[in-house]
DNA sequence: TACGTAGTACGGTCGTCATCGAACCTTTCG
DNA sequence: CGAAAGGTTCGATGACGACCGTACTACGTA
């Protein structure tokens, strides 16, 4: 519990991080519902767990998108991939920008 | 000084601002260097001054979304419209999300 | 009145992206 | 081994939106 072992898949570091895409990213109902919940979950999210209405395929686009971005991590544990927020990258980046979007949210 | 005078255009109430639509909003680049420079502006800014590289006819377009988000306020002054950022309400709506955005542009 | 200024409205084009289904890969387990 | 679970990749489709130019409106002024 707590420590998520794996590989982490390519990301941004955090001073490749870019506000643009960052924004691009979150503009998605979907993927802002999924950054949702990786707020309010203690554990990481495995992609076929996410409460959204798309597809599989689609989840693993979202899923990239967010990689990408910056706003995620994903470690691959097993056949499975876990998701977390990235939010302290985030909050050492933009101050403010997360928990601001996040009281948005529902 | 410092007031404007003329007519405010149809605009969402504080309340009636989405997450959702502000990041739609400020997703793009053309927009979110607007939103830079009005934030970095002591005076409303005219549709015919921002320093953009696109057509005149676009900037309107950009100029509606961003007010119809509820990220700018547009006032009718003479044969200008001229429009200002809604920091107050931005900031009471979503704390920390307008900062945490500028400090990531430039 | 005629002109310049500031911006909108309209019609159209083009590119991007969200979405899906089907096929495929890899690990786990019966 | 065979099958199920968890995701990826691919190709296609459909919608939205950024952009432009032209035509138009409203206001101010020489």
């Amino acid at each position: 519990m707590g420590t998520v072992t794996g590989k982490v898949l390519p990301q941004p570091t955090r001073d490749e991080i870019r506000v643009e895409t960052v924004l691009q990213a979150l503009a998605d109902p979907v993927r802002l519902r999924m950054v949702a919940e990786l707020a309010n979950s203690a554990e990481p999210i495995p992609c076929g767990h996410f409460d959204v209405e798309v597809g599989k395929s689609t989840v693993t686009h979202h899923v990239r998108t967010l990689r990408e971005a910056g706003v995620i991590e994903v470690r691959q544990v097993g056949t499975a991939r876990a998701s977390t927020l990235r939010k302290d990258d985030l909050d050492a980046r933009f101050p403010g920008l997360l928990t601001g979007v996040l009281s948005g949210v529902d």
